[in-house]
DNA sequence: TGTAGATAGTTTACGCGTAAGATATCTGAC
DNA sequence: GTCAGATATCTTACGCGTAAACTATCTACA
């Protein structure tokens, strides 16, 4: 075929404009595919994306957080972290605390529930990376967490 | 060192479970920065990135086209199309038209002033692409596309 | 001491993604 | 011709990303 993949898939007309703008394409399509998958996984158990990466941020530092250095880790800024904790709290998955030291710092937890819930998503969760990528070979994906590391490196610093 | 890149931007404890797993993490983080920065360049010129792609894919066609078909080439759902376009039409960007033949069938039509619109931001996107990915080789831009092609081979087809 | 500026978190307003359901129109089987 | 089902669009409800403005608390420096 003359026409590659992304372009069929785009239906698009004309060769892309230069390989940047193809390759920035073929992230933004693949991670929206990607997502909406994971999205129907963690909506099975009336998680979002957003939250179930809080719960394993938690889980994965060990003790509990400031909201700050949670939102640190996403890529989101702070402002949503209110709102998603208040849901998270509402369904029973964390705690709030205030640092007595620094009372400015509201401390997020893990309960129990959540983490019942983690280990039940475990599976399911590594099975859906396997499904999604494991027809790569190990040396592909080596290469493409290289590239996509390598191409993060233009935007290091977040303007103020 | 001894923990890669994408372990210190998150500030990952433990090595990731599995490779398919630090490649999925690559993809949605490099996508996020990207948006990112795609999305302060389209609100300098009041729009968002999701608007931007509508008017392009309406550019790319040159002739007025149903909303359905708009939505297909994004990966969106239909229901967002109604809401977006919306807004676009507020701004004059587009207009509607009811197709005579199937009443059913709106079409959308590009303005004149959101030609005008594309035309001034061609050359700043063309900049912004080479300055996220210019650094990358064309070799490498070469195979990360194709990679993200052979990677999204496992999502060809919507469940119902 | 006391006051200015930094910092943590919240609130509000808006855009848009998802799902579920409603409405209008078309098509095909009878 | 009519009725069932398909199809195109819209509506509503909810989650969450962004920005901007606000509150409470802490820190530093005069």
């Amino acid at each position: 075929m003359s026409k590659n993949l992304l372009q069929n898939e785009l239906k698009k007309k004309r060769p892309f404009d230069s390989m940047e703008q193809e390759a920035l394409l073929n992230i933004l399509r693949t991670n929206d595919q990607f997502q909406n998958r994971l999205g129907r996984l963690f909506r099975e158990f009336y998680l979002t994306a957003s939250q179930y990466n809080v719960l394993r941020i938690l889980r994965g530092e060990g003790k509990p957080m400031p909201c700050q250095e949670i939102g640190e880790r996403m890529v989101q800024v702070v402002p949503a972290m209110t709102g998603l904790l208040d849901r998270l709290e509402a369904q029973g998955h964390i705690r709030r605390e205030r640092c007595t030291e620094d009372r400015r710092v509201v401390y997020i937890e893990l309960t129990d529930s959540a983490k019942d819930l983690l280990r039940q998503l475990d599976a399911p969760v590594n099975e859906l990376h396997h499904q999604l990528l494991g027809h790569l070979k190990p040396t592909e994906l080596n290469q493409l967490s290289r590239l996509l590391e390598k191409a993060r490196l233009s935007v290091q610093s977040k303007p103020p």
